[in-house]
DNA sequence: TGCTTCTTTTGAATCAGTCAAGGAAAGAGC
DNA sequence: GCTCTTTCCTTGACTGATTCAAAAGAAGCA
């Protein structure tokens, strides 16, 4: 539960450093709003990042947020249907829950236990690398309120 | 492997006849387009219809793929950074190999044998209805060519 | 400090997908 | 086969996320 990464988790300079990445305020503040806001969107990432630095231009954070997933400080997240989303917790190989009526991500530890915790039954040939899984269902709070209207829609898209 | 649907498999009309929707031939043009394109994108079966179909419009097209998917004779699905994209074989709970870098899809059985197939190590209240799981690899072709050069863009990415 | 290179800003463009209104066609009943 | 009602398709404009490109600005090395 604690840094998972390389030890840096906690310190978005020092984390920036050990890549050969520059250390800008920008990126700094990107590594911060991810870090207090996981599975947040690129949008919600802007305004999080305007809060300490209020004249970033978007295309900063996009940048940013692409330059960083690609040196593997932050993961890239796209359920069906929804944005890309970013979060800190790399390498250990967890998955998501996500609720089909208010798109609430959650974080679940691996299924089966280390990564890879899956094999395809027949790999066709390909060089696999991970599997992701994501969980399908009604966090707690839709379960709750409006569980009929939304069964409905849920059925045929099972 | 032969129709696993309703046992309309083979016939569009068939199967639209057997939900209540009207038969099109829009429609129609759409199952064909992909019954013969597994994970065909949009684009694609717009193309594709309008190989049968000159003047339909996009919206025709869009508005199919909605409808056949709500009512479930087509699955859509969209890995990351992927458009959407839709294919015939429902309801058998099958996953997805992708290649990281020419973006083929292939089916794969499910992993572990029966849907539910996973189940996550806790579900934080959710009530959980599928697992999609996604295997990312490099496919045959691309795991040949220019192995190298892909190799250093993806170990970040995992 | 000065220089080089990498980043950010600015502003426009692209692309997938959606909205809305009117015309067209499918299917039910006669 | 004909008519009516309801559902579907066409047209054309629009939205929202993301990307492109050129020039100005900062980081880090010598």
């Amino acid at each position: 539960m604690n840094g998972t990464n390389h030890g840096h988790a906690e310190d978005p300079a020092a984390a920036l450093r050990q890549t050969s990445l520059r250390v800008t305020k920008q990126r700094v503040a990107v590594l911060e709003a991810v870090r207090d806001h996981p599975h947040a969107d690129t949008e919600s990432v802007i305004r999080s990042v305007r809060g300490s630095l209020p004249t970033v231009s978007h295309q900063a954070v996009y940048d940013s947020l692409h330059t960083l997933t690609e040196v593997g400080l932050l993961r890239c997240i796209q359920p069906s249907g929804s944005v890309a989303r970013y979060e800190r917790r790399i390498g250990d190989n967890h998955h998501h829950l996500v609720c089909r009526s208010c798109g609430l991500i959650v974080d679940v530890d691996c299924t089966v236990g280390h990564a890879p915790c899956l094999v395809p039954s027949h790999d066709a040939g390909f060089r696999v690398e991970a599997a992701e899984v994501t969980f399908w269902g009604l966090c707690p709070d839709c379960a709750d309120s409006g569980s009929a209207a939304d069964t409905d829609r849920l059925a045929s898209s099972v």
